[in-house]
DNA sequence: TTCTTATAATTGCGCTGTCAAATATTTTGA
DNA sequence: TCAAAATATTTGACAGCGCAATTATAAGAA
């Protein structure tokens, strides 16, 4: 007497996101408690802006790979907890950058082990190959559906 | 002149979380042409009370592994299409078994097929094996970060 | 120059997501 | 039995997400 399968089980994109959403809950819980809220979302754009500063929005949009939309709410978020700001740009008055204040640098700074370190933990007992296959599959994934799109539209 | 390398990169979770987007929208894209507005999430319920009828809510919550107060909102949606219906359960008034309606049941019949291409469209021009290890990692991924939660709280 | 088109950012919509609090109903144990 | 603890669901708060529509500005073409 065999279970029905459950045909969902085999849908990779179901797997993938309920895994990013524990990822993202367990992100949450584990810096939570040296700062005050900081989405794993919010923390890209810091550590992005933290690479250099005074981007547009819509680079850091392409950068993190973000709706535009998001990026403003995500910014929103970060000017009201003075981690970042935006300027109008000298020559396109359209067009905002973005950049660090000194609390927001200095949060990167005291986050980057932090998550590092949790990184390290999330991977615990996986092999680096491993680890290596799933980044090139994610890749490709995203490639694919890239084109699946596009070939809808 | 080397870039300065952006550590967000190496995080797991972020690739995760990037690809789980980008893989919910081409199902969105996908989906929409055949049907009003069927999520991913709102499919992945309608296939499992496919299989069998008249779970309770954590039930369906723990095996879509989601908060059952994501599954009450899912299941209003569902109502809300006249694709599932809830009724109090007989020996426990605090439960809610859900079902399908005929046309629920119509409805999963006919993406079916639809999702399994777009499975197939997704998973082109990747080996078996990495996808077999795809598989495990996001599995051992999900072990660690449950895991992390716990020792945390 | 001026009309049209393109671009950058914002906003509203509806959905998902977690968490915490509230409600209703069992179940347990003294 | 009856109070306390557990369970199932719901609701509100708040954030992220993509899409479509809007606004402001810039650039291109007639």
């Amino acid at each position: 007497m065999r279970e029905k399968e459950n045909p969902v089980k085999k849908f990779i994109g179901h797997h993938v996101a309920i895994t990013a959403n524990l990822l993202r809950t367990v992100f949450a819980a584990r810096i939570t408690k040296y700062n005050d809220n900081i989405s794993p979302e919010q923390f890209a754009v810091l550590v992005r802006l933290g690479i250099s500063d005074g981007l547009s929005q819509n680079v850091i949009a392409e950068y993190v790979l973000k709706d535009d939309a998001t990026i403003t709410r995500i910014l929103d978020s970060l000017e009201k907890k003075k981690l970042a700001v935006r300027k109008k740009a000298p020559h396109d008055r359209r067009s905002n950058f973005a950049y660090l204040t000194p609390k927001g640098r200095e949060l990167v700074e005291k986050m980057l082990p932090e998550v590092n370190d949790l990184n390290k933990c999330l991977l615990e007992g996986i092999d680096g190959d491993q680890v290596k296959v799933v980044f090139e599959v994610l890749d490709k994934l995203r490639e694919n559906a890239a084109k699946a799109i596009k070939k809808q539209s």
